[in-house]
Parts: C-alpha cells; structure tokens; sequence
DNA sequence: TGACATTAGTGTCTCTCACACACTAATATA
DNA sequence: TATATTAGTGTGTGAGAGACACTAATGTCA
C-alpha cells in the first residue's frame, strides 16, 4: 500500500480486455474486433475498455461482455494482469484481462449497432492482433485448458441440453487431442452430474441421448471437494 | 483495448502488493507493515506501492521485495488484481497483488532504516489488517496451498541444505494438516529431485542427512511436464 | 555406563483410478 | 435391403495414493 513511498503518478489508464471464448462445432472460437482507429488500426482485437468510476473490475469485464454479446450470467474469471510499460504506444495502460465461456447457443453477437467489426474466429486461425493481444489470448487458451482438466467450466459452453458426444467434442478441441469415448463416458457416469431428459436427438445415425447438467449434485461434490477429473 | 468508448479517467492510481512468505519453525510467517500515515495508521498492512514510471508490474513488486528483505532472486508469482471501488478510502486505487516465498535463512528483514516497523507474523496469528489486505493474505494462503499441491515452490522455502523432515514440516505447515512420513519421502524419491550431500545434521535425537535440492533433474522432470504430487 | 528421550529412517498391502482396446445398436438414405 | 453414420457399452492391466509400526542413531541424565 501507499507509504510515504515517492508520490501517485497521474498519467495511468487501466483497462479491461475480455477474451471471450465459444464453441463451433468442433472447434474452439474467440470473439475479436476490428480496431478502427489507431493505434493498430484495422487489426484484430479482444474486446475491452477502460474501466468507469465506481465500478469493479469484473463490473467492467461483464459490461464489455454484454456489449459484445449481449449475454450476462455466463462463466468470467479473471486472467491476469499485464502491465508492461510498452504494452501500448499511447501511453502507460495498466490491463486486467478476462476469459469468458459463452454457450453458442446464447451468442447473438449483439447487432452491430456498433460501427465496429465483431466476428467469431476460430483460435486456430485468427489474424494477427493488435497491442500484446497474442499473448493474452496464449495465456488465456493455456488457462481454459487446465481449468478444463480439474473442473467443470467446459460444461458453460454447450447449451442447456446436450449429447454425450456434443461434451467430447467439446473437450477434445479445446485440449486438442482425442479422448477415449470409453473412459469419457464411464469418468462422466461415475462423476453423476449429468441427468438424461427424456428426449433423443437424431442427426446422421444413431440418435442420441440428451443430457442437462444437474447444478443440484455437482454442488454436493463441490462441497465435498471433488472435482472434474479430466 | 480502448475503443470510441468513453474517454479515461485520471483520478486512479495503480499499486502493488506482495504477500511474502516465509517459514519459522512449524509455522508459516507473513511479512507484515505498521502503517505510520492515515488511512489506517497504526494498522498493520501488507507491504506494496505505486508502480513507477516505466517500470514492468512485476519489477515493481521485486523492488517492493527487495526494500523490505534485502533479498532479490525468490519465487514471485502474481496473484490476483484487486479493483474494488472502495477499497481504498483515498479514492480509486486498484492494486495488483503479488506473492513471493523466501528462504528463512535468506530473510535480513532489511534494516529498517525506514522508520516503519516491518515484522514477520505466523499467518495464524496475524493482527487486523488495513484495506481489504486480510482478504488477499486469505487468498494468497490459499493459492499457496494449492501450488504445493502439484508444483515444487515449497523447495524456495528452505535453505540450500536441508533435512526430509524439514522440508516435510514445511508441507505440513502450509497445508495445515499431518502427512505420513513413509509416503511422503517415498513420493519424494520417486521424483529424484534431491540429492543427498556429505553431511548430517544433529539436533537431538538421531542425527538426519542433508539434501540438496536438483535443479538439474527438476528440469528434466518440468521437460516431460511431471510435477510435484502432494 | 546404562536407561531413556528424541528424532531419523525404512516396506508392504490394498484400493482406486488412468489408460488401452473393439464390437454391437439404432437410425437415415440410396 | 444393403450401406453409411453416429451412439453406446465392459474388461484387464499397471501406477500411484493412502494406511500402517517398528528399528536405528544420537544426546542426556540419573
């Protein structure tokens, strides 16, 4: 905390970049937006902004989420703080980052009422980024796929009722291996957090259970301290 | 990123504070500062200040390290960005906390040419703190925890040479809990990590070996993605 | 000098979980 | 009715986690 260190300086901004992550049938996507003005102008970005008086941090993070997205009560955590004094040419910016996991079925990609370009890229193949985005977005992607391995976060991407199928593929793009349908589904069954609806879904082949999440017993594991063991 | 948002504001400051931890005995010991200025004056506080120009978040917090301890090259990891609008009475601070684990033998607790009282305190023990503070020792106690669980920070707690049972006192002092001897040595030598030295140490009792711990073969293990499973 | 207090050091068994692995079932369509 | 496509199911093996109790080496004190 302060002491009677050398004085407060003055010229610092502090923002917020949110890197907001969904699914896209089988890969893992990220919400980037065309700066149109300089610095970097007409390069990709994550979403962000300066933060307002009176408001927290994570206030700020899920408003640049609704902007983006529209969306409001999804999974947001924060990532890390960056604050290298070259990060941005204009000056000293101080930037608290986010990541997001929004369900592609809520995504509206709130209309552009905006003048800015706002589009899904898929992680794999986004354009370069403006500012020490691509580091953000590294950092970010490394995060989501440790979380993934110990808890149950990856459950926030996929819509309210889902395949068995539908989670694997959710795990194996973000992890970007293949997993073993076997031992996917026998972890899954013995974790018994998912309930079977009374409601098949049929594409191409075989139709498919569909299962919702129960919030009910995957807070009596929490409590108990067990966790998502992928 | 700033965007055609609103404009930023200036009336905010950016500091830092480090959580430093260190060992004495069985019990793990947090650094702590007597505020000799409002607000909270008298109140006991974790160390920290603003960053300065041009300096990197991370540098800012070393030196922050280095004025209180006198000591430079110790584990320092950010922990989390604290934005609370209120939570520093002098208006909008947001700061980035840090924490970093010395060595007890290292610790000089740099002579207080400053006129602050700066002491170690057990972590159980500790007296109220200013700010949020109490809430980010809590977070960094638990963060702490959970690393010793599956990385090998706890090793930059000790001193260079040390005995099994140190170094299990000390998993037993962060973790708070009793640890079975056999097991955990024989996790330890599984890892290959430590090798023996040509000394002993006597205090009472059965004289115990010394061990070094080897970054040589930690490294190879980090290559292969093994870590460090308490 | 020998009994005692104190700390160091050592193996085995059981159980759970991770991982490898291949076939049958249900549907749509040509 | 054959074929393509996706869903669904069980077992065996190996590694590691956790429970558990005695012997060894030293210092001290009667």
């Amino acid at each position: 905390m302060p002491s009677a260190d050398r004085g407060p300086r003055t010229d610092l901004q502090v923002t917020v970049d949110v890197v907001i992550f969904s699914i896209a049938g089988t890969a893992l996507q990220v919400l980037l937006i065309e700066r149109g003005l300089p610095p970097f102008e007409g390069r990709w970005a994550l979403p962000g902004g300066f933060i307002r008086e009176g408001e927290d941090l994570e206030q700020a993070a899920l408003r640049e989420l609704e902007e983006e997205t529209g969306v409001r009560d999804v999974y947001l955590e924060q990532l890390y703080t960056f604050g290298d004094p070259q990060r941005d040419p204009r000056g000293r910016v101080v930037t608290v980052a986010y990541y997001a996991l929004v369900a592609a079925d809520r995504t509206t990609l709130a209309a552009s009422t905006d003048a800015r370009a706002a589009r899904w890229w898929a992680v794999a193949e986004h354009p370069p980024l403006a500012f020490d985005h691509e580091h953000i977005l590294t950092y970010a992607v490394e995060r989501l796929r440790n979380k993934l391995e110990y808890t149950t976060v990856g459950f926030q991407l996929l819509p309210r009722r889902f395949t068995l199928s539908d989670l694997q593929r959710l795990y194996e793009a973000i992890l970007g291996r293949p997993l073993d349908k076997r031992n996917f589904r026998r972890k899954l069954a013995l974790l018994g957090i998912l309930k079977p609806v009374k409601a098949r879904r049929a594409e191409r082949g075989r139709p498919a259970q569909l299962y919702e999440f129960s919030a009910r017993e995957f807070s009596k594991l929490k409590d108990v301290g067990i966790i998502f063991p992928f």
